[in-house]
DNA sequence: TTGCATTTGAGAATCACTCTCAATAAAGTC
DNA sequence: GACTTTATTGAGAGTGATTCTCAAATGCAA
């Protein structure tokens, strides 16, 4: 409860900081967001959230990309997917489902993101790139549609 | 000379796979993405191979991505990047530029990748996911955007 | 409440990409 | 080479996720 409030309560801030208010419709979406716990496509979030507009909530959706409140994830050519930015959730990585294209979340234990974070410096220093975040996607399959391919 | 030989009779084996013929157009995306060096969109391409017509190259790029020639990069709202896939390149990652969207291949060493595999592995398994490749992509700025910034 | 600025909603517009289908090139046969 | 058959190409129409437009609704200050 008060770790719900005192979300609610950054992302109000986030908002303030590019002089946007934290409207009724927006709250909806991060509430639908938190309460997925796994990245929503725009029609999964209007399913979980049914008094959302589809022009709205793509328009919130990419105002608070820009706030630092949410991110947006591409992985192939359908929707587009949506979380909770990094900042108001942690540092995490994605399993990418080919065949129904499911998100879930993961994290990698603190010492192997220091070696990558180590080693995508040295690498980015070579070449005069300075980084600023990673992202790292592992392909595969899930549970649900190994069963299916195997029920085929 | 060799090595270029060897990877369009490589490109023609994994063609004919799946019954698709190594033609004068196909050759010249191929050509084409090597000479790059660097993933390219769709209209860069073009430029590189100004004979390509744009549905032709969209066609066949998917095909040979289809074919795991081609491998396609999403990373936004606009133009896909492709690249020859893992297979004939060998595996690597991408930085990926905020300001102007290039990106370039990078590799991690060894014994990193395999710290990575066998943590993604040790992961997957907890949640019955059959992980198959894995993807990094390191957000940040390159040389040319970072001087361009100061410069403004 | 009254006024002013911001946000919303419905639908039109955009644009990367895919599809269609007649024209063309490739591969095999003689 | 000429001929047949099959696969590919090119130009433009179509698709669909996302963005834009603008009048109506809402939020906020006094």
């Amino acid at each position: 409860m008060a770790a719900h409030d005192e979300l609610h309560q950054e992302v109000r801030d986030r908002l303030g900081r590019i002089d946007q208010l934290y409207t009724r419709g927006r709250q909806a979406i991060v509430d639908a967001l938190v309460g997925a716990g796994t990245p929503l496509t725009l029609p999964a979030l209007l399913e979980q959230a049914p008094d959302l507009t589809q022009s709205s909530a793509y328009r919130n959706l990419s105002m608070m990309e820009q706030a630092g409140v949410v991110r947006r994830l591409v992985h192939g050519n359908d929707h587009a997917h949506y979380e909770l930015a990094e900042g108001l959730t942690g540092h995490h990585h994605h399993l990418v489902c080919r065949g129904c294209g499911v998100i879930r979340d993961v994290t990698l234990d603190r010492q192997l993101e220091r070696s990558l974070d180590a080693a995508f410096s040295r690498i980015a220093l070579d070449v005069g790139f300075r980084p600023e975040t990673h992202d790292i996607d592992v392909y595969g399959i899930c549970a649900d549609c190994a069963a299916d391919c195997s029920a085929d």
